[in-house]
DNA sequence: ATTCTACTTGCAAATGATTTGCAATTGTGT
DNA sequence: ACACAATTGCAAATCATTTGCAAGTAGAAT
């Protein structure tokens, strides 16, 4: 299902905002930060209002998100990938298990974070 | 080489804020956000402090930081071992390699995040 | 043990990311 | 085109983190 009809499904409206992350987001090949999308979309759009996009992309699962040195990037899609970041300058790449071992070689001094997240038993509970 | 040996080694003062940090942390089983720090350490130490500290900590590798959902978590040591979150509530669980099937039974709804960092060709180069 | 000095701390204020309240605006069904 | 609720834009609040600076302290020298 397109991702627009995703939101239509589920009652949200439409709006050019909305269009405008989604449009952004479908190009690029790499996680955006939200200064980042507020930028490239010339600052036409409140970034609250970007805030508050990407949280509705994220919570019907449109994007989703990761936290990079006290920042969130945002991505489309569900697809599993990881990404490679430069210690000094911030710089991220794309990571798709393929790739890996490539990417790999562009880069020194490497370490690595997985975090896995879900909801714990407590929180079934209740 | 013990953990305040190092510090010292690198021409850094014993100070009492750092030892604290440092023996809260020794008897942690689980990385610590700052706050929780801070907290845990009775706020007898100024939070800015704690934050020098452990950036201090990091460089010198006696800890490493991890950003889970906008905030830094810290750690001793250098062992690699991951981390699994709650969605809902934050709680973080510890994921020894050898322990990960076992803690994931405790947790629905799992998705993971790989992230690489290292130093990118363009900053090896300056 | 006392003094000296550079390194550290504590406090307060700045900064950067993100969230929230609210009035004005705009999709969407009728 | 109308009406209403959802959404946006703006401003102000909040949260994590950083920074400037004066006062305090560890550790070397005396």
């Amino acid at each position: 299902m397109k991702n627009e009809n995703i939101l239509k499904a589920k009652g949200y409206k439409i709006t050019r905002p909305r269009v405008a992350v989604l449009d952004l987001l479908t190009k690029q090949t790499k996680p955006l930060s939200v200064k980042e999308i507020f930028v490239k979309l010339k600052r036409e759009h409140d970034l609250a209002s970007i805030y508050r996009i990407l949280k509705l992309l994220e919570e019907v699962e449109i994007t989703f998100a990761e936290a990079i040195g006290g920042e969130k990037y945002y991505h489309l899609g569900k697809d599993q990938h990881h990404h490679i970041v430069c210690q000094k300058c911030g710089h991220v790449e794309c990571l798709p298990c393929n790739h890996l071992f490539n990417k790999i070689k562009n880069f020194t001094n490497i370490k690595h974070q997985l975090t896995l997240t879900g909801v714990c038993n407590k929180c079934n509970n209740n």
